[in-house]
DNA sequence: CGTATCTTTGAGCTTCATCAATAGAAGTGG
DNA sequence: CCACTTCTATTGATGAAGCTCAAAGATACG
């Protein structure tokens, strides 16, 4: 299977700016707006704007891990597959996240646009030179991947020992936390906007769509939260979410 | 809930040579046997080496994550407990593996020895200055936990979507690449010394004990492997098993 | 050698998956 | 703007994989 970066993913010219972001030591995850002019230089040598279409996958598990990626913009989904079709999606990627560190020789997932999204790339052979010239990447790096390794710890709790109902309030709360950390929404703000369909949402949580939906409604018949659209989703009750996702 | 490292857990004194192994490059998980006078009095000021007895916990959920491991023998577990007791364990710990990557500022889970166990302890928060003197050593960290977010995301697929037999094969391969790796085994021997009991194994794949023995008594039953005694089982058809781990 | 712990085996049940039908949303072309 | 198709989501009926409860059999240990 030897698969090419489509066409309709452009290359949209050197990046200073995500390339800042990646030695920025900042806990936020949000993109550093400040740039200096002597980094943008430098750092735009290693970097590439990419703009990916929704639905459109870019990489491919098992191809060579030639890159990795920092997403600017929008949502990917990563996955594994097997030969029947079954699928897991092992985790959604938001602005400022890094794609691609989990690879070895080649890519252990798929990722695949949610909706327009942005990237920038670099070249996994230029990164020793990329951690020489910059050594506040270094504990970027080390940052970012303790943070996915605590994550897929606590996915491997919900997926092996959490039922439907706290499988559901979990993708719930994380959402929310996720959400609230933007900077153009008030932290008060309790509904949702899920870039991810039914599908996406039980590939995610090792359950079926039918599940998915049965469970959100029941949720929503308990007055835990309102389902204002399919994809607009209020939280009623935090609290009482965020207790039945730690399952007690 | 607070939790001091218990008297049984003994330090025993200044290790070099493991801290070695930290900065070893070489692929193999194994101790490097090889290791320089002026290397070893320099990591003698960084690590300690710890003596575990097996049942014994040495790392608490939730406890601030001051130091972080590699295990120089035996065998340790990782897990995380939910409030009713669920626990899922998220990792086997063999010879020269880390221990504590995956922390913020607390332990993302809780470990405890297997069986007879010692380990090398580093104080997290002097890690930078070990990284400093140890530029060998980015390399290593990172390649490590690349390597076990590949694990992660190939457990995610297993107890998201795979059945009670398919993840009773992965297992069983898992441990057989495991310990064919050990250089004191031809590779041709394909017996298994589980180190771990039903419980963990069942705490491990997402399943109860009692499906645990079910599958593998069906396993038995179809020469697939035979179980010579609780914690050893050999494996009749490799292929046959690998064909079953990946679900086709 | 007796007790405690772990593992195996059996019977019944629950949760979630599967299969199937309907409803709703989104896109297409006349 | 409306039929038509297509895709996605919801809802219902049924079934099976794996869990729970229970008891017997092994194994470890003092």
């Amino acid at each position: 299977m030897h698969v090419q970066v489509p066409d309709s993913v452009s290359t949209l010219g050197p990046c200073g700016g995500c390339a800042h972001c990646l030695t920025c030591e900042a806990r936020s995850r949000s993109i550093c707006s400040v740039i200096s002019p002597e980094h943008s230089a430098r750092l735009a040598r290693y970097s590439h704007r990419l703009s990916v279409p929704q639905g459109r996958s870019f990489i491919e598990e098992g191809q060579p891990a030639e890159d990795f990626f920092i997403v600017t913009s929008g949502h990917a989904k990563l996955f594994s597959l097997m030969p029947d079709g079954r699928r897991q999606i092992t985790g959604f990627a938001n602005t400022g996240q890094f794609l691609g560190l989990a690879s070895g020789k080649t890519y252990a997932f798929s990722a695949e646009a949610l909706d327009a999204l942005t990237l920038c790339r670099f070249s996994r052979s230029g990164l020793s030179t990329l951690r020489r010239d910059f050594p506040a990447l270094e504990n970027r790096l080390m940052e970012e991947a303790s943070r996915e390794l605590v994550q897929a710890q606590s996915r491997m709790l919900l997926l092996g020992r959490k039922t439907a109902r706290e499988r559901l309030a979990s993708f719930l709360v994380e959402q929310h936390h996720l959400q609230s950390g933007l900077d153009h929404r008030p932290p008060s703000d309790r509904t949702l906007t899920l870039p991810m369909s039914r599908t996406d949402i039980a590939d995610y949580l090792g359950l079926t769509i039918e599940t998915v939906s049965r469970t959100l409604n029941a949720l929503q018949r308990e007055h835990l939260i309102v389902i204002r659209f399919v994809t607009l989703i209020t939280l009623l009750d935090l609290a009482a979410l965020e207790a039945m996702a730690r399952g007690d």
